[in-house]
DNA sequence: CTATTGACGACAT
DNA sequence: CATGTCGCCAATA
């Protein structure tokens, strides 16, 4: 890999770096879902492993990522952390949901 | 190679 | 609209 992290060994699978880069793609402001990150329907669930085993911390914006329904669904360090961060993106969280979801999530 | 797991999704109730 | 069930995929044990 080029472009991510530096402080990475990378012993990453395919979908892996496919996934990491196409969280890179994500402008601030934006946020995607699961399974449009993930490049084809049902790997949703896969993505969130992705996620979770994150080898780019706070390099990647993994806060970005957010389930089809609009809310903001896990993470690793506790969700109202993950709002705190979106907030500071100028993506703004309300009742538990991306406000404006369908107008700042990407396709 | 099989079984288990998990930051999910769509549909039925 | 809120919950429950089943189905998806990739990674790990």
């Amino acid at each position: 890999m080029s472009n991510l992290s530096s402080t990475n060994s990378a012993k990453l699978s395919n979908f892996e770096k496919k996934v990491y880069l196409s969280l890179t793609k994500v402008q601030r402001g934006k946020v995607v879902t699961y399974a449009t990150l993930a490049g084809f329907p049902g790997a949703a669930r896969a993505i969130g492993n992705a996620m979770n085993k994150n080898p780019f911390a706070p390099t990647l914006l993994c806060h970005r990522v957010v389930k089809n329904d609009g809310s903001l669904g896990g993470f690793a360090h506790r969700t109202r952390r993950k709002m705190e961060l979106l907030r500071s993106g100028k993506v703004f969280v309300e009742n538990e949901k991306i406000a404006d979801f369908e107008k700042i999530k990407l396709k």
